[in-house]
DNA sequence: CAATGTGCACTTTTT
DNA sequence: GTGCACATTG
């Protein structure tokens, strides 16, 4: 291995600092996979460390077989190390081997966060909280912050006293917890926050793991929240060889937990710690990182740095106005057409990133009518599919008999005549007698349950207690095809497939499912072994399009800027830039907010390495409705130079720059929801100069002025026979 | 118990 | 515009 050769110093040192702490900050495009893959295989192959004695945490499962896919390549001999992947996965294998210490079931169930939500939904109903009230979602996010935190159930009840919601959240939270023990499940957080306190409380674990895992890596440290950063740091304390790598700039799921403080603050919890900057950039052309490099240094609080590279200036940044989000589509499709037929580009070179999967449709549209292969990464994710979940609720209740949300999605799926009375005396039956849903099933009768329904439950427990008494011999493929045969579910759904166009989608999700079932538990790709039933099931719970997405097929690719991180294309467009948008309404209230917006557009932008577009529309249908769209403050932030201007629309072209010609105002206080004047989600209203409006007196009229902002926004209209100055929130006016 | 109708909330981002 | 939760009807 010739480090000096094939890296800068910083790298070099990045990858060959291995006593102690190591802060690597590692601005986008600056070879930190190459960092990471080079710094394990030199860890093996220099220092002759036992790959057994390594842990690596990345951010998402593609980047941990990548990684492990790269070192095995680079090693000429020895062993890649087995211990890398996602936080979620390494947890999983973990408290899996380690279930009887820490004191629960091996087979345990994984939940989503539409299981989770499920069954928060069922507890607030048993407790007699109104969802109309307390909003699911939100008690969900609630418990979900509390989990990322460690905070318990009795803790999080001790510490909210102040407020009704959150003494609700407490109840449904403790609730909540006690039942996903019944059900030998976890969701995802509990992951996280299980491990992180198995080890805080069992110190002879820790030791051992502590004496496993010598040398850690951790990847996109900057995103780690409070439980992941205990998990992380009760493992490093012994040693003290940990790696972490990162990028403040970067830091964009604050949202879901994540404490950049980590990140920040990491010389402070290792004193010793060695600081590497990776400021060059391998990535992108000089242009692109110079608007990167712009608009991020509108922030505050960050660690610094500047990145550069010695790539050429490239082309202009492409800023394209458009007049509605149609139009913004068929601009895209034209111009990737375009670039394709000129340039040589392939499909795969273009790139389609926007703030919210919603936006995706208008863009799916008009690929499709230009007869331009795409794919989504990301939305509706494959195994979150309603029919994929109901075929994989069969199988885990299979595995893990006292799984409630499982059973409830498949006792009755398809009808069978089980209805919501009979499910709940089974349910009721299960609980008194101790026994598990399958087993209750079978004994439906003595739940009270008869005729028909009676029936129904005995024939389904029947069939699957059976069938999981042969679970040892058969393949999880096989288990899946008779209960497909029996059930009847496939057959179902291809016979509604003849006159809905939809239902043939989900045959096909079938079949997909099925494949990847055979794939896994029959017939492996080559240097993977067959695993069963469990290990599939425990795959499935943690994939993510990402990990399932295929580079080397040739389509166009659409996906959120989220989901983008840590990847690079050659052409990018980043759509929708459009404040309200992206930064997100919500967002642009507090500061904290916009900064990690634009974190979200300086990660959209330095992905890109040969050119970058951003579009925006004036007009974006959203919701049904129509709303009136300016471009984002983060398009302003980057230097004219940098720029070429382009637009589509004829009328539009007066009012689009500069921008100051625009105002807005607070919305009108009794009736928010009519058109009067276009609202955009933050509710706040926004005029512009040249706007056809609506008088309720002085009937049509256009803006001809606008003065002042906020409740004191004026405007100056001309009618068709007069010219009138008003104040905007008074007039009631309506846009036209 | 299931099929059909109706109203409303929905769009931030995800492991 | 849509998908979902709930109500009504057969």
């Amino acid at each position: 291995m010739n480090l000096a050769g094939e890296l800068n110093p910083a790298q070099v040192k990045a990858v060959s600092y291995v006593d102690g702490p190591l802060l690597v900050l590692a601005g986008a495009g600056s070879g930190k996979t190459r960092v990471l893959t080079y710094r394990i295989a030199y860890l093996v192959e220099h220092l002759g460390i036992d790959p057994y004695h390594i842990l690596a945490v990345t951010f998402t499962n593609k980047a941990a077989a990548e990684m492990k896919d790269r070192i095995d390549r680079m090693l000429g001999q020895g062993d890649v190390p087995q211990w890398v992947g996602t936080f979620h996965s390494l947890s999983a294998r973990i408290l899996r081997r380690e279930a009887e210490t820490l004191g629960f079931r091996r087979d345990f169930a994984i939940y989503d966060g539409d299981d989770q939500l499920a069954l928060i939904r069922r507890m607030m109903k048993d407790l007699e909280i109104s969802e109309k009230r307390h909003s699911p979602e939100a008690v969900r996010s609630f418990i979900s912050g509390a989990k990322d935190q460690l905070v318990s159930p009795a803790e999080y009840k001790a510490q909210h006293t102040d407020f009704f919601e959150q003494q609700v959240v407490a109840r449904v939270y403790e609730a909540y917890q006690r039942t996903l023990a019944d059900c030998n499940a976890m969701d995802f957080d509990d992951l996280i926050m299980r491990l992180a306190v198995g080890y805080a409380t069992h110190p002879d674990l820790l030791n051992r793991y502590q004496e496993r895992f010598q040398y850690i890596l951790v990847d996109e440290y900057q995103d780690t929240n409070r439980a992941q950063y205990e998990w992380i740091n009760l493992l490093a304390r012994k040693y003290r060889n940990l790696c972490v790598v990162g990028d403040d700039d970067q830091s964009i799921y604050a949202w879901r937990g994540a404490d950049i403080r980590n990140i920040l603050e990491f010389e402070k919890d290792y004193p010793e710690a060695q600081v590497v900057r990776l400021e060059q950039n391998y990535r992108s052309t000089r242009l692109i990182l110079k608007a990167g490099n712009e608009v991020i240094r509108n922030n505050k609080g960050r660690k610094g740095k500047e990145l550069w590279t010695d790539n050429p200036a490239g082309e202009k940044i492409g800023l394209v106005e458009t007049m509605d989000d149609r139009d913004e589509a068929r601009w895209i499709s034209r111009k990737i057409q375009e670039m394709r037929n000129g340039s040589g580009r392939v499909l795969r070179d273009f790139t389609l990133l926007y703030r919210t999967n919603a936006q995706s449709r208008t863009l799916e549209d008009e690929l499709r009518r230009a007869g331009l292969p795409y794919v989504i990464v990301g939305g509706v994710r494959f195994y979150e599919r309603k029919e994929v979940k109901d075929v994989l609720a069969y199988l885990k209740i299979l595995v893990n008999g006292r799984d409630v949300v499982s059973f409830r999605r498949m006792v009755n799926t398809p009808a069978r005549g089980i209805g919501a009375v009979s499910v709940s005396r089974v349910e009721q039956l299960a609980g008194k007698r101790g026994m598990d849903y399958l087993e209750a099933l079978y004994h439906a009768g003595e739940a009270g349950v008869s005729g028909k329904a009676q029936r129904a439950a005995l024939q389904l427990g029947e069939f699957l207690l059976r069938l999981r008494s042969l679970l040892a011999e058969i393949s999880g493929a096989e288990a899946a095809r008779r209960v497909l045969e029996k059930t009847g579910y496939l057959r179902e759904l291809e016979l509604e497939a003849v006159k809905n166009v939809d239902a043939e989608t989900r045959v096909q999700n079938v079949n997909e499912l099925m494949a990847a079932l055979e794939e896994a538990t029959e017939r492996p790709e080559e240097g993977k072994s067959a695993v069963g039933l469990e290990g599939f099931l425990e795959e499935v719970a943690l994939v993510t399009d990402i990990d399932r997405w295929d580079e080397s097929v040739d389509c166009v690719t659409l996906m959120t800027l989220h989901n983008a991180k840590g990847l690079e294309f050659p052409i990018v467009f980043i759509t929708g830039m459009e404040d309200g948008l992206f930064p997100i309404s919500r967002a642009m209230e507090s500061l904290t907010d916009l900064e990690e917006e634009r974190r979200l557009c300086y990660v959209g932008i330095t992905r890109a390495r040969d050119q970058l577009f951003l579009t925006h529309a004036n007009l974006r249908r959203r919701f049904g409705g129509t709303q009136s769209s300016l471009r984002s403050r983060f398009i302003d932030e980057i230097p004219d130079d940098l720029v070429s201007r382009e637009s589509t629309g004829r009328s539009y072209s007066r009012s689009s720059w500069p921008k100051e010609e625009k105002a807005t105002a607070t919305p009108f206080e009794d009736d928010i929801t009519s058109p009067r004047i276009v609202q955009t989600p933050t509710g706040q209203v926004r005029i512009s100069q040249g706007q056809d409006v609506k008088h309720p007196i002085w009937g049509k009229g256009r803006i001809i002025q606008v003065a002042g902002s906020g409740d004191d926004l004026r405007a100056t209209i001309r009618f068709s026979d007069t010219i009138k100055k008003v104040i905007v929130k008074y007039a009631a006016l309506e846009m036209i």
